[in-house]
DNA sequence: CTGTATTTGTTCGTATGTATT
DNA sequence: AAATACATACGAACAAATACA
Protein backbone atom coordinates (compact mmCIF):
# COMPACT_ATOMS: atom_id res chain seq x y z
CA UNK A 1 0.00 0.00 0.00
CA UNK A 2 1.97 3.21 -1.04
CA UNK A 3 0.98 5.79 1.87
CA UNK A 4 2.23 9.45 0.39
CA UNK A 5 1.14 12.70 2.35
CA UNK A 6 1.87 16.00 1.35
CA UNK A 7 2.04 17.73 4.29
CA UNK A 8 1.73 21.27 2.12
CA UNK A 9 -1.35 19.84 -0.25
CA UNK A 10 -4.35 21.99 0.31
CA UNK A 11 -6.52 19.13 1.83
CA UNK A 12 -4.99 18.35 5.95
CA UNK A 13 -2.77 15.71 6.49
CA UNK A 14 -4.99 13.51 8.26
CA UNK A 15 -7.92 13.71 5.82
CA UNK A 16 -5.46 12.72 2.73
CA UNK A 17 -4.59 9.44 5.12
CA UNK A 18 -8.04 8.80 5.39
CA UNK A 19 -8.90 9.08 1.88
CA UNK A 20 -5.94 6.58 1.55
CA UNK A 21 -6.86 3.86 3.03
CA UNK A 22 -10.79 4.39 2.80
CA UNK A 23 -9.49 4.31 -0.72
CA UNK A 24 -7.53 0.91 -0.04
CA UNK A 25 -10.49 -0.49 1.78
CA UNK A 26 -13.02 0.48 -0.88
CA UNK A 27 -10.87 -1.46 -3.67
CA UNK A 28 -10.61 -4.52 -1.65
CA UNK A 29 -7.29 -4.11 -0.94
CA UNK A 30 -8.00 -5.23 2.52
CA UNK A 31 -10.78 -7.56 3.40
CA UNK A 32 -13.20 -7.39 5.63
CA UNK A 33 -12.60 -8.50 9.41
CA UNK A 34 -8.68 -7.97 8.21
CA UNK A 35 -6.79 -5.55 10.44
CA UNK A 36 -5.38 -2.20 9.28
CA UNK A 37 -1.96 -1.22 9.50
CA UNK A 38 -1.31 -0.53 13.02
CA UNK A 39 -1.19 2.89 13.89
CA UNK A 40 2.57 2.65 14.56
CA UNK A 41 3.44 1.65 11.42
CA UNK A 42 1.67 4.24 9.73
CA UNK A 43 3.34 6.90 11.70
CA UNK A 44 6.50 5.30 10.55
CA UNK A 45 5.25 4.99 6.90
CA UNK A 46 3.68 8.43 6.71
CA UNK A 47 6.49 10.29 8.97
CA UNK A 48 3.38 11.60 10.30
CA UNK A 49 2.90 12.67 14.31
CA UNK A 50 0.71 9.88 15.98
CA UNK A 51 -2.07 12.30 17.35
CA UNK A 52 -2.76 12.81 13.25
CA UNK A 53 -2.53 9.38 12.01
CA UNK A 54 -4.91 8.45 15.41
CA UNK A 55 -7.14 11.21 14.22
CA UNK A 56 -7.59 9.92 10.39
CA UNK A 57 -8.05 6.60 12.02
CA UNK A 58 -10.96 8.18 13.88
CA UNK A 59 -12.52 8.90 10.64
CA UNK A 60 -12.80 5.64 9.37
CA UNK A 61 -14.26 4.50 12.51
CA UNK A 62 -16.81 7.70 12.25
CA UNK A 63 -17.71 6.41 8.68
CA UNK A 64 -18.32 2.49 10.21
CA UNK A 65 -15.73 1.50 8.06
CA UNK A 66 -13.69 0.33 10.37
CA UNK A 67 -13.25 -0.65 13.66
CA UNK A 68 -10.88 -0.85 16.46
CA UNK A 69 -10.37 -3.30 19.61
CA UNK A 70 -8.29 -1.71 22.29
CA UNK A 71 -5.14 -4.31 22.58
CA UNK A 72 -5.92 -5.63 19.41
CA UNK A 73 -6.24 -3.17 16.37
CA UNK A 74 -8.18 -1.87 13.92
CA UNK A 75 -9.78 -4.17 11.28
CA UNK A 76 -12.39 -3.46 8.22
CA UNK A 77 -15.88 -3.49 8.76
CA UNK A 78 -17.92 -6.13 7.16
CA UNK A 79 -20.81 -5.07 5.12
CA UNK A 80 -23.26 -6.33 8.50
CA UNK A 81 -22.47 -5.79 11.54
CA UNK A 82 -21.12 -9.10 13.88
CA UNK B 1 -23.25 26.10 34.53
CA UNK B 2 -21.47 23.97 36.59
CA UNK B 3 -18.67 22.03 35.40
CA UNK B 4 -17.21 19.26 37.59
CA UNK B 5 -14.68 16.98 36.24
CA UNK B 6 -13.71 14.28 38.02
CA UNK B 7 -10.79 13.12 36.42
CA UNK B 8 -10.88 9.71 38.20
CA UNK B 9 -14.16 8.74 37.36
CA UNK B 10 -15.51 5.61 35.36
CA UNK B 11 -15.77 7.43 32.42
CA UNK B 12 -13.20 9.73 30.68
CA UNK B 13 -13.04 13.32 31.28
CA UNK B 14 -13.80 14.42 27.57
CA UNK B 15 -17.20 12.29 27.90
CA UNK B 16 -18.07 13.90 31.06
CA UNK B 17 -17.51 17.27 29.82
CA UNK B 18 -19.58 16.65 26.64
CA UNK B 19 -22.09 15.21 28.77
CA UNK B 20 -22.52 18.40 31.18
CA UNK B 21 -22.93 20.70 27.96
CA UNK B 22 -25.18 18.56 26.33
CA UNK B 23 -27.40 18.62 29.58
CA UNK B 24 -27.51 21.87 29.69
CA UNK B 25 -28.35 22.17 25.80
CA UNK B 26 -31.05 20.32 26.40
CA UNK B 27 -32.40 22.24 29.61
CA UNK B 28 -32.25 25.03 27.17
CA UNK B 29 -29.35 26.65 29.37
CA UNK B 30 -28.42 27.42 26.28
CA UNK B 31 -30.67 28.32 23.58
CA UNK B 32 -30.26 27.58 19.37
CA UNK B 33 -27.88 29.56 17.71
CA UNK B 34 -26.10 31.12 21.29
CA UNK B 35 -22.95 30.50 22.15
CA UNK B 36 -21.06 27.58 23.88
CA UNK B 37 -18.33 28.73 26.56
CA UNK B 38 -15.15 28.90 24.19
CA UNK B 39 -12.62 26.52 24.30
CA UNK B 40 -10.72 28.61 26.43
CA UNK B 41 -12.97 29.63 28.98
CA UNK B 42 -13.40 25.80 29.58
CA UNK B 43 -9.83 24.94 29.87
CA UNK B 44 -9.91 27.56 32.68
CA UNK B 45 -13.16 26.57 33.92
CA UNK B 46 -12.38 22.91 34.34
CA UNK B 47 -8.68 22.55 34.37
CA UNK B 48 -8.56 20.23 31.66
CA UNK B 49 -5.95 20.67 28.83
CA UNK B 50 -6.80 21.92 25.24
CA UNK B 51 -6.87 19.10 23.56
CA UNK B 52 -9.08 16.64 26.03
CA UNK B 53 -11.99 20.06 25.72
CA UNK B 54 -11.41 20.14 22.15
CA UNK B 55 -12.52 16.73 22.04
CA UNK B 56 -15.59 16.87 24.22
CA UNK B 57 -16.72 19.60 22.03
CA UNK B 58 -16.10 17.38 18.80
CA UNK B 59 -18.65 14.76 20.08
CA UNK B 60 -20.85 17.24 20.21
CA UNK B 61 -20.35 18.61 16.94
CA UNK B 62 -20.39 14.73 15.59
CA UNK B 63 -24.12 14.86 17.60
CA UNK B 64 -25.12 17.74 15.24
CA UNK B 65 -25.91 19.02 19.22
CA UNK B 66 -23.36 22.54 18.30
CA UNK B 67 -21.55 23.63 14.95
CA UNK B 68 -18.00 25.69 15.27
CA UNK B 69 -17.08 28.66 13.20
CA UNK B 70 -13.71 29.56 12.70
CA UNK B 71 -12.50 32.72 14.32
CA UNK B 72 -15.96 32.92 16.14
CA UNK B 73 -16.80 30.21 18.16
CA UNK B 74 -19.20 26.74 18.85
CA UNK B 75 -23.09 27.17 18.50
CA UNK B 76 -25.79 25.26 19.75
CA UNK B 77 -27.50 24.06 16.49
CA UNK B 78 -30.82 24.57 15.84
CA UNK B 79 -33.84 21.76 15.45
CA UNK B 80 -33.55 22.54 11.65
CA UNK B 81 -30.52 22.58 9.78
CA UNK B 82 -29.95 26.73 8.52
C1' DC C 1 0.55 -17.30 36.59
C1' DT C 2 4.11 -14.06 35.18
C1' DG C 3 6.32 -11.17 32.25
C1' DT C 4 6.89 -8.90 27.93
C1' DA C 5 5.46 -6.92 23.73
C1' DT C 6 1.94 -4.85 20.91
C1' DT C 7 -1.94 -1.90 20.14
C1' DT C 8 -5.43 1.26 21.12
C1' DG C 9 -7.28 4.88 24.63
C1' DT C 10 -6.78 8.99 27.31
C1' DT C 11 -4.49 13.07 28.71
C1' DC C 12 -1.28 16.42 28.81
C1' DG C 13 1.54 20.35 26.48
C1' DT C 14 3.13 23.41 22.57
C1' DA C 15 3.44 25.70 18.08
C1' DT C 16 1.61 27.38 13.95
C1' DG C 17 -2.15 28.40 10.65
C1' DT C 18 -6.68 30.31 9.43
C1' DA C 19 -10.79 33.07 10.14
C1' DT C 20 -13.31 36.62 12.38
C1' DT C 21 -13.92 40.76 14.97
C1' DA D 1 -2.56 45.87 13.49
C1' DA D 2 -4.26 43.31 17.39
C1' DA D 3 -7.14 40.22 19.96
C1' DT D 4 -10.01 36.21 19.95
C1' DA D 5 -11.28 31.56 18.59
C1' DC D 6 -11.12 27.35 16.20
C1' DA D 7 -8.00 23.95 13.10
C1' DT D 8 -4.07 21.38 12.27
C1' DA D 9 0.11 19.23 13.59
C1' DC D 10 3.66 18.10 16.32
C1' DG D 11 5.48 15.35 20.65
C1' DA D 12 5.20 12.68 25.03
C1' DA D 13 3.51 9.88 28.98
C1' DC D 14 0.75 6.59 31.08
C1' DA D 15 -3.26 3.28 31.29
C1' DA D 16 -5.94 -0.65 29.62
C1' DA D 17 -6.72 -4.63 26.75
C1' DT D 18 -4.86 -8.33 24.27
C1' DA D 19 -1.62 -11.88 22.77
C1' DC D 20 1.94 -14.88 23.50
C1' DA D 21 6.13 -17.19 25.34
Amino acid sequence: MKLEIDPHGREPSYLQLAALLRAAIQAGEIAPRDPVPSITYLVGETGLAIGTVRKAIGVLVDEGLVYTVPGRGTFVAGTRPD
